[in-house]
DNA sequence: ACCTGAACACCGTTCAAGT
DNA sequence: ACCTGAACACCGTTCAAGT
């Protein structure tokens, strides 16, 4: 049984990470960690500081799992693969996206993510100005995207049945503009909030390759 | 004293935010909203069922701060009024970012905020389409800007100190690109993480416009 | 109707004790 | 060195009892 490997930092985080996936982060406490380690609450304790290092330490984890291609020589490809990646990885762990706002405590993997990104920036010319301005416009759509997608109040294959429900509820004519724009685009047959994704993330980069064709490194 | 006002969900909603505002969302227990309320934790369960219903609860209370020129002709002026204001408002109560992505049960001042916005879009002569596009462009792109403004490693005020230190906290060039960009734009006088929330917001409203120029209501 | 005391099954964490 | 049992000060919530 792996059960029984030596505990260590790793498999405490990996084993939060399970559980937060499986029941959310409330579910993440020493003693169900511990649980799934076959170990007592109090072993945790040898290898890490306290409850708030595992929250640090899984977000950073989740950073890690975000791929960066370092290789493509196109910075438009490079940051759309990075953004897709992050909007997978932050589906599969929807908790982190919450975490994120409560941890200020950077990780190593979290520091590599950014210095990479300003490295696609920074050798495809971008000037620091706005390099800052992509960066910020960048990650800030692509974490509030996921934010949305998570907080929709429905799962997004039963938009239809969920929608056609929350509106029958409604006090009739309450929300004229959302009841109109859910019968007349929400509820059409083919649309998915997810492929909304794509259309603001390419207008993002576009318009950032007309601003960069009009400036030149200061 | 207003302490002994009788007790009403309105009353238990507000203790909430004004813990939340000041110890953050963990500080949030039923004990505590009690106690501010100079009352004991179960007299709270007489005017709201459970926690989450608390949780659930202040998050519309958010909701209903942000302001909505219901009146302003212009639609990129409503949107970047009702952007800016967003931004403020969850700025002063930023343990709601991280609560959205948790509830799926939009109370009525958030149905009501996004009935709101899409009257502005529709009335701005959006088609559906390009209305759904830009509602999550632009909702994407705003709590995103707050969540990454809540997750700054440092207080905004002393960028200057804070990201020193980190920088010499780190492994002599592990972060090239990090290094470099911090050294040269953001401990420069006059950075501001803040004042990137309006390039963003202009890049986009910008491209919208021109987007909506080339179409018509289907 | 509204409020409450006592109790239950949980938390994170300390400390002293085991190997 | 690594692991643990017992204990402490907390949680949210049920239930029966008070006004």
């Amino acid at each position: 049984m792996p059960e029984h490997a030596p505990l260590s930092r790793d498999r405490v985080l990996r084993a939060a990470v399970d559980i937060a996936d499986e029941g959310g982060i409330a579910a993440v406490t020493i003693r169900a960690v511990a649980e799934r380690l076959g170990v007592k609450p109090m072993s945790l304790y040898h290898h890490v500081p306290h409850k708030e290092a595992i929250l640090d330490g899984i977000v950073d984890a989740v950073f890690a799992e975000i791929e960066l291609p370092l290789d493509e020589p196109d910075w438009r490809a490079a940051l759309r693969h990075r953004a897709h990646s992050a909007r997978t990885v932050l589906g599969r762990h929807s908790w982190a996206i919450a975490l994120m706002e409560s941890r200020t405590h950077p990780g190593p993997a979290t520091l590599h993510h950014h210095d990479a990104v300003l490295g696609i920036l920074s050798r495809a010319g971008f000037p620091y100005a706005l390099a800052g301005h992509a960066y910020s416009l960048l990650d800030s759509y692509v974490y509030g995207f996921a934010l949305t997608e998570a907080a929709l109040p429905f799962a997004p294959q039963d938009v239809e049945i969920a929608v056609g429900d929350h509106l029958a509820a409604f006090p009739a004519g309450a929300y004229p503009h959302l009841a109109e724009f859910a019968t007349h685009h929400v509820l059409q047959p083919g649309y998915a909030y997810g492929s909304e994704f794509d259309y603001g993330l390419e207008l993002i980069l576009e318009t950032l390759a007309t601003r960069l064709a009009g400036t030149t490194r200061p």
